[in-house]
DNA sequence: GTTAGCACTCTCAGTGGGAGAGTGCTAACT
DNA sequence: AGTTAGCACTCTCCCACTGAGAGTGCTAAC
């Protein structure tokens, strides 16, 4: 009922007594995922109180929209609001303990040294030690332009088009075609694409089809730049597909214990890749524009299935970014129940998203 | 309870009427999900007897361990024998609709021209038209032989090794030295090491290694020999890291409704990617003889949590074989509940694995 | 060999009650 | 004014119970 809730006003100074029970309540759900009693927590943690007091100071803040229950006579939950108010104001800053960081330092090294694999194993290594939904993406050109191309014939009817963009990757694409071509004509072809085409990107790649080909449709040149474009984008966005990993450990979680219909749609949505629906598109447009690191917390998602729980992102990319080629961050996201550690989660994408940022700039930095 | 099951005598024939029997009761069951009761299948199949006869043949069949019932008062379900018999001699051959195949022959000459896109398009493709778990694996050579080595020193400790091998293959590997080295001199360990050791696979390098070296573990040449046999394992294997989809849709199958134990066991073995357990060995290695089809009904499955499993296997791989290069076949494996549609899945494995080696040989057999 | 009739068994969904857990409130205490 | 004990109240959870429904197995007649 977020019509009940009163408004936030970021100001609102809580006194010192009331957050520090506030964070314990938080701190001893996330670790119990039970709702806290007043005496518990005055056990637990042996407060110089009576449960009475306590239970005074968690009215309070439930009236503050800091805490809510589940029935009447429940211990108290976390609003999402007083989880914010945790992660801003009550947690401090954490980093990931030393023995942890150089055994995952060891594991990079040993794989091999390609983006892919590092955003692969990133993701398998971050979910196992959090028990979370870890999504790790690579940073990837914008748009790819072709520098040169290439068609080789496999039968009368079948070619294999190969590109060579200026973005240091090739793309093979095989394409059946419309008529019988004669392999000269199809080297001649190739060449004067090649020149026409050089720096273009699969946008101008388009507007040069519709422009330049008289007979519509089904010449031969038709199907060939129709086929570049296609090609040049789908490689754009194959080189930004990131990594899923830890299914697992988030069904393992008690929120999904009971609650079937929940869990299928996650599971549906990490077996279909859709990383778009898992990451909302306003971070990472905020992420091009240079923001930092984000932490969402319950209905700030805007995908229905995660509005119980939260997202904690990282952005990197490569630290000498290059005008002309403007590339799409990567990022590190950690989904999880909004009961999901938090001081822990930030402090792993913050490690990884920066371990990533470095292995990219030793490998690919040095060419440059 | 096995072992209250008669034993199989494979050259039992059922009399014509039972037979027919049995199979309505497997194709109800596999349509429904729900236990077929004898009133249900006289109605649905207007047979020319009553429930009390058919019951009778009913349960002759369980008798003769066809069949069983979850409880007194429920319908019969197949057993395992009942599937198998059914696969055997009951269902017939099927085939995919041409519609169908030409929509996924479509969008195979869609894709980039590599196998591992078309394994992973097969097995998107193929679990959602089957809505169960779909794993396909692409053929690989069985073992790598160093064809050339690079050494590109990237600082004075940080090395970048390229292995160029026999199998058209190259592999990059980061890898950390125990001490300084000028360039000269690990270019001529580059040199002496690419002439040693041309043609040769991850076990003669091991074998090198402890031979050659006096000065044992931690001399360059020791890490270099030691790293690049990793590599070669390594790169081996991943070759034939297999795609797996249709999570989704396998959990939303009724038998994993009720049984979030089981469920997750799942999930977790495919977040992890676990296709040594969803895929018996010894199935490979038959493969790998040169078998064909396979499969496997409920407890022929050596993994427990698959054993209320069935799998549909077909190997497929470059037909035109190099003995100089020996290779483990790819393979389509669809796992469902014993419950799933043989014929058709049968149909799609069928269909799909001689694609794919259509696809192999279409492209990658021009260049040979 | 087939069928109708009927008793029997088992599941499933819904109900009700008792135990337990925690709160909210009030009145007394410091 | 803040803190505390006491107590009534509420809600969940678990368990046992029940009746309806579904299907079978058996028997006796066709």
């Amino acid at each position: 009922m977020p019509s009940d809730m009163p408004p936030e006003r970021p100001t609102e100074r809580l006194p010192d007594r009331r957050a520090g029970i506030l964070q314990l309540v938080i701190q001893d759900y996330i670790e119990t995922a039970t709702p806290v009693a007043s005496r518990h927590v005055v056990e637990k943690y042996a407060l110089p109180a009576s449960p009475a007091t306590i239970r005074h100071e968690m009215h309070a803040l439930e009236e503050q929209g800091y805490l809510t229950h589940p029935h009447t006579s429940a211990g108290r939950i976390p609003s999402n609001r007083g989880y914010r108010h945790f992660v801003q104001s009550l947690m401090g800053h954490a980093e990931l303990g030393m023995a942890e960081q150089a055994s995952v330092r060891h594991q990079f090294f040993q794989a091999a040294p390609a983006v892919d694999e590092w955003v692969e194993l990133a993701a398998n290594v971050l979910a196992r030690s959090l028990g979370l939904l870890v999504i790790v993406a690579p940073p990837h050109p914008e748009r790819l332009r072709v520098r040169q191309l290439e068609l080789i014939a496999l039968n009368e009817l079948l070619v294999l088009m190969i590109v060579v963009v200026q973005e240091a990757r090739m793309i093979r694409q095989l394409m059946p075609l419309p008529q019988p071509v004669e392999v000269d004509e199809l080297a001649d072809l190739a060449a004067k694409l090649s020149g026409d085409l050089r720096g273009r990107s699969a946008r101008d790649v388009r507007q040069a089809a519709q422009h330049s080909t008289d007979a519509p449709q089904h010449t031969v040149e038709a199907v060939v730049l129709e086929t570049l474009a296609q090609v040049l984008e789908r490689d754009a966005q194959r080189a930004g597909i990131p990594a899923i990993a830890g299914l697992g450990g988030m069904m393992a979680q008690p929120e999904f214990q009971h609650e079937p219909e929940r869990s299928l749609e996650l599971i549906e949505l990490v077996d279909q890749h859709a990383a778009q629906d898992l990451i909302p598109a306003a971070v990472i447009d905020d992420f091009t524009m240079g923001g930092a690191m984000h932490v969402l917390i319950g209905d700030d998602h805007p995908t229905e299935l995660l509005q119980e729980c939260s997202l904690v992102l990282a952005p990197y990319g490569s630290s000498i970014p290059d005008p002309a080629a403007p590339e799409i961050p990567g990022y590190v996201g950690i989904i999880g129940p909004t009961r999901m550690n938090y001081p822990r989660s930030i402090a792993a994408a913050r490690f990884y998203s920066q371990l990533l940022q470095e292995m990219i700039d030793a490998v690919y930095g040095v060419n440059r």
